[in-house]
RNA sequence: GGUUUGGUAGUUCAAAUUGGUUAGAAUACGUGCCUGUCACGCACGAGGCUACGGGUUCAAAUCCCGUCCAAACCGCCA
């Protein structure tokens, strides 16, 4: 038996217990006889005294000891097990550990060669390790949420056929035929539906997929993906089963009961903010350009007028007006903070007021609150303006006023096709049913769901007439030839009584990102790929050397 | 694929007077000291071909070219 108890759970009560602890050695302290090292383990840090000095033990070695719980003289506040330390009375090295290239104590920022490359040491480090533990969590919460709804769990092949739509796929050689291979999925798209015409009523799978584009610090070459699908379902089944999804994680995670899921138009989502993915707690937006970048005839010629939007502003605790015109104070030659109540926040001189007004009765009333700050910067040059962007946004992230508030928001209307390069291409994907299923307004039957301005997920109703589905191919392009070769199985499959269904994929390491207020995917991953899509840490992809059939 | 920025002790970072003495600190490491530390403290020591290759120069970490590597963004991400 290596231990007796874990690291993390030793107090008062066991006081005079022996017991046997096995784990890491984190730090030695030497003094003149006597030795403390604190021991770590998976579970915590427990103190051990050792009535000698002369030890052979380094740090990280894994050592295994047997001894007395007693109180300590001086308690440590910051750790469980503060309240106790072990009298050492038997010690026993398990393996030895040589010099440790990185400080696992360390947040790296840039250079971050050494950490792919020793992954496995830095996951000792505190918090890559809680992270790995909370992702755990909401997997669990996630699938105990399915299961109470009554979805079945079923997987789908990894192996699958390239399809001509989407981004570029890993193949995979096939080893009986030379010039043959498989592709890796970028999502179970087909096979999902495929399920529904089957008669699996609601499936859902938490699914690794793969798609073969440069990596972002919110996206990954292989990602975990939340895939659900239900058949006998309109959109607003799904917006109901998303937001009581969401609703049961921000409970769960963040005790939070009360939350409004807002479910918001693509068109007046731009319109307003010109962004696909508003982040409506705090970021700044730039307000439609055309409407509001004005030359200044008089006095203030060749400078331009921008307007941003704050949504939510006044309903962020903490921060008023003034800590944003401090913030911008040497920046820019004057502000106005404007707010829909009729508050001119600050004065600015009449001519410009007016241009101001102007401006104002520009503005669609329906799209702003009271609660929104609207701000116009009066700049000379517009390379100002993505620095004060920038500068208010790093600001408002930093602060911690913003910790605990999730806005999250079903878009839904997007286009169906967006005409680029002289070609049509699906906005959301070639399965996604039109609006109404009338193809003449160029609407989809699609949406997203974002949350504080990432987007988590993507999803529709999809066609289930395979005449629809044929002419949705031929817009975009697919020759006959084509659609035969890549399709003809899955319009086939469409024609033996499809039941409507809808579903949506939704990124589990963006909806962690989301709900935990970060920014980075890899703090999430144990084993990510850099920025190349290589492993630093096995060396892939390698080369290949023989083929051999 | 493109743009920008960068690569300096094991690690995290400085600095180097627009090319000119011996490239520093913290931490980690080693040795010694210190009855109670917990970010322990103190003293001493070891650690660098300034990513790699070439060029300009009396002289290159610094300037130029190439390669490799990294970060952010763009393209891309149905």
């Amino acid at each position: 038996m290596y231990r007796t108890h874990n690291c993390g759970e030793l107090n008062k009560k066991h006081c005079n217990s022996i017991v046997k602890l096995s784990g890491w050695v984190h730090s030695i302290r030497l003094m003149k006889k006597i030795t403390f090292i604190d021991l770590r383990d998976f579970y915590g840090i427990t103190q051990l005294l050792i009535p000698t000095i002369k030890i052979n033990i380094k740090k990280e070695y894994v050592i295994q000891i047997i001894g007395k719980v007693v109180k300590r003289k001086f308690p440590n506040f910051n750790i469980n097990t503060g309240d106790i330390e072990i009298y050492v009375k038997k010690i026993k090295i398990l393996n030895k550990s040589i010099k440790i290239p990185i400080d696992i104590n360390k947040e790296y920022n840039k250079n971050k060669v050494k950490l792919f490359k020793y992954r496995y040491i830095y996951l000792r480090n505190l918090n890559l390790k809680n992270n790995l533990i909370i992702k755990s969590k909401i997997l669990n919460i996630i699938r105990k949420f399915f299961i109470i709804n009554n979805f079945l769990e079923i997987e789908t092949p990894l192996l699958v056929k390239s399809t001509s739509e989407g981004a570029r796929n890993f193949i995979v050689l096939y080893r009986k035929k030379l010039g043959y291979y498989y592709s890796l999925p970028q999502s179970p798209q087909t096979f999902k539906q495929l399920l529904m015409i089957g008669g699996i009523d609601k499936y859902y799978q938490i699914v690794k997929c793969f798609r073969d584009e440069d990596a972002r610090k919110d996206r990954q070459p292989e990602f975990l993906q939340l895939d659900l699908e239900m058949s006998f379902i309109n959109r607003k089944n799904i917006f109901n089963i998303i937001i009581k999804l969401i609703k049961y994680l921000l409970y769960k995670i963040h005790k939070i009961k009360f939350i409004n899921i807002k479910i918001l138009s693509y068109k007046n989502i731009i319109k307003k903010y010109n962004t696909e993915k508003p982040d409506l707690r705090y970021k700044v937006y730039e307000l439609n350009n055309n409407k509001f970048k004005y030359n200044i005839n008089n006095k203030f010629l060749n400078y331009k007028i921008y307007g941003l939007i704050l949504p939510n502003y006044f309903n962020i605790v903490g921060i008023n007006k003034d800590v944003i015109i401090n913030l911008l104070k040497n920046k820019i030659n004057k502000i106005l903070l404007y707010n829909y109540k009729n508050n001119i926040i600050n004065k600015l001189d009449n001519k410009v007021f007016n241009k101001i007004k102007l401006i104002k009765e520009l503005i669609n009333k329906e799209f702003f609150s009271n609660k929104d700050l609207l701000l116009f910067l009066i700049l000379k040059k517009n390379k100002y303006y993505k620095t004060i962007k920038n500068k208010i946004n790093n600001f408002l992230l930093k602060s911690k006023y913003l910790n605990n508030i999730y806005i999250p928001i079903i878009i839904y209307k997007f286009p169906l096709f967006k005409y680029k390069n002289g070609k049509y291409y699906s906005y959301h994907h070639p399965f996604t049913k039109p609006y109404n299923n009338k193809l003449k307004n160029n609407l989809a039957d699609s949406y997203d769901l974002i949350i504080n301005g990432i987007e988590v997920g993507s999803g529709s109703i999809r066609i289930d007439n395979s005449k629809m589905q044929n002419k949705v191919f031929k817009i975009l392009g697919l020759s006959n030839n084509k659609i035969k070769k890549e399709f003809s199985f899955f319009l086939k499959s469409l024609k033996f009584g499809t039941p409507p269904h809808g579903g949506i994929g939704i990124g589990i390491d963006r909806l962690i990102l989301s709900l935990l207020n970060k920014n980075n995917i890899i703090d999430f991953i144990a084993f990510p790929k850099n920025y190349l899509n290589k492993d630093l840490m096995i060396k892939t992809p390698s080369k290949i050397k023989n083929i051999k059939i």
